[in-house]
RNA sequence: GGAGAGAUGCCGGAGUGGUCGAACGGGCCUGACUUGAAAUCAGGUAGCCUGCGUUGAGUAGGCUCGGGGGUUCGAAUCCCUCUCUCUCCGCCA
């Protein structure tokens, strides 16, 4: 959510940088400042009669304290037309600032300047790539087919007692999965994240702080007799940790890591693209989230970028980096770099990491701020996968297959796995 | 799930209808004393919104004592409701 005071100050650059997320912003704007004008209008009158009230009460309480009854009977008749004006006033401000809000909420967050324009996927900037050549498919079973083969993955069954997206992982299936969550999680330690485990349920002020709600109610499985969302990732409570709170500066930068599953519900999504382990409705992953000085993000953002580059490099994946164009990004996210691993069978890149600046999007809805000096101001939000597992063992399977049909265990997994193939 | 108690500022803790945004204590900040420090003394120490001013100098007003609603000229104080915490019982990994 953007704040309105800096939608009323800096109209022009917020209505042009939103245009590169290929929507129309200019009207939504307008309509935002309207509402703004008139709320603070409304809020304006609405304090002076207050003010007033409050007078008249003082006065009566002096009265009565001089045993006045006559002079505060006559105080006590002159508040009343001020109190049906103010509670009218009250109604015409609550209904003003919903639909004020209404409006905010439909505006995604305006992207950087180095943000590139564009539509879709296809106009996303490759940024980086990594020397390891990209495989052919040539002699290698596509991860769904090896991985049943050897007993690692069993989709079927996964289907049979929940759902398809709801994969059993088995023996040393299930062992590449720990693996790869503890290797995750030593390595975010190692760059000085703090490890939490959060709730793997929410509420709904928590799914609205970091912008799942309400835009993306659809995407979250929710329980209605408890009223809470399944997580989508931990970044939602991960990144709510600190909501409604203000920090102090020394407290900053705040780097949390954290293991969950995640779930989505995924509809209307078919086809070779979610086949096996491309799109699930439940995945494990690693996050790691910051939470820094504004002026500090986009640095952070670039360490964090090369901090999951630097991971999937360890498990001796080809990858390579794109930034995202505006019309790709998501709604809440001001820049976004995805990470994507080479899949030699599928010969594609597979998205494993995403690693966005939210900047004062989700600070804001969050009211998440930090002392500077005598005042407080927003901090920005940052998060990226570090790593999401599905995908990571899908590029593994195909990457690391041998002739013989064995897996080759990458040697960074080797500890965690006792074994040096599958 | 049942019964009871509670939620106040950075922390502890008072306050049961009238200058209460809030006593008192602690912490922290500033200043004085000191060669320095401690001790002592004095002052300060919440956030949000709006107007004017400034462009992070302020100033006037409004709102906020867990959240929401109500009673009243006036509520931290009374009523309703929700959330959370604690104690006891039940259940349970």
């Amino acid at each position: 959510m953007i704040e309105i005071q800096r939608l009323r100050t800096q109209t022009d650059q917020i209505i042009k940088a939103l245009a590169k997320k290929d929507i129309d912003p200019a009207p939504l704007v307008e309509q935002a400042i309207a509402y703004d004008t008139e709320r603070r209008s409304l809020q304006t009158t609405l304090q002076n009669q207050r003010a007033s009230l409050n007078d008249l009460s003082r006065q009566i309480g002096q009265a009565l304290k001089e045993k006045d009854s006559l002079r505060a009977d006559t105080l006590r008749q002159q508040t009343q037309a001020l109190k049906d004006s103010i509670q009218q006033l009250e109604k015409q401000l609550q209904e003003v600032e919903a639909k004020l809000e209404e409006v905010l909420i439909r505006l995604p967050n305006p992207p950087h300047d180095s943000v590139p324009e564009g539509r879709s996927a296809a106009e996303n900037v490759v940024v980086f790539q990594s020397e390891r050549p990209l495989l052919s498919a040539e002699g290698r079973l596509p991860h769904w087919e090896i991985a049943e083969k050897r007993g690692l993955i069993d989709f079927a069954r996964g289907a049979k007692v929940s759902g398809s997206g709801f994969p059993f992982y088995v023996g040393d299936g299930a062992k590449l999965q720990r693996a790869l969550i503890q290797f995750f999680l030593d390595e975010a330690e190692k760059a000085g994240y703090l490890e939490m485990e959060p709730p793997f349920l929410v509420n709904t002020d928590t799914a609205f702080g970091t912008g799942q709600l309400p835009d993306k109610d659809a995407q979250m499985y929710y329980v209605p007799l408890d009223e809470l969302y399944l997580i989508p990732t931990a970044e939602v409570p991960l990144t709510n940790y600190y909501r409604d709170e203000i920090l102090e500066e020394a407290q900053l930068p705040i780097k949390l890591c954290g293991y969950s599953p995640c779930f989505r519900r995924e509809a209307g999504s078919y086809g070779k693209d979610v086949r096996g382990l491309n799109r699930l409705h439940q995945f494990d992953k690693v996050e790691i989230v910051q939470i820094v000085q504004p002026e500090r993000s986009y640095e952070v953002l670039e360490a964090m970028r090369e901090y999951v580059q630097g991971l999937v490099d360890k498990l001796e994946l080809a990858y390579r980096t794109v930034l995202l164009c505006g019309g790709d990004m998501s709604f809440a996210s001001a820049k976004t770099y995805d990470v994507e691993a080479w899949s030699p069978a599928q010969q594609r890149w597979l998205e494993v990491s995403s690693v966005s600046n939210f900047e004062t999007f989700q600070s804001y809805r969050m009211k998440l701020r930090y002392r500077k000096g005598k005042s407080t101001e927003l901090v920005h939000t940052l998060n990226g996968s570090a790593l999401a597992l599905p995908r990571i063992v899908a590029a593994l399977l195909e990457t690391h297959q041998m002739p013989d049909g064995r897996i080759r265990v990458p040697a960074v997994l080797q500890p965690y796995l006792q074994k040096a193939y599958l």
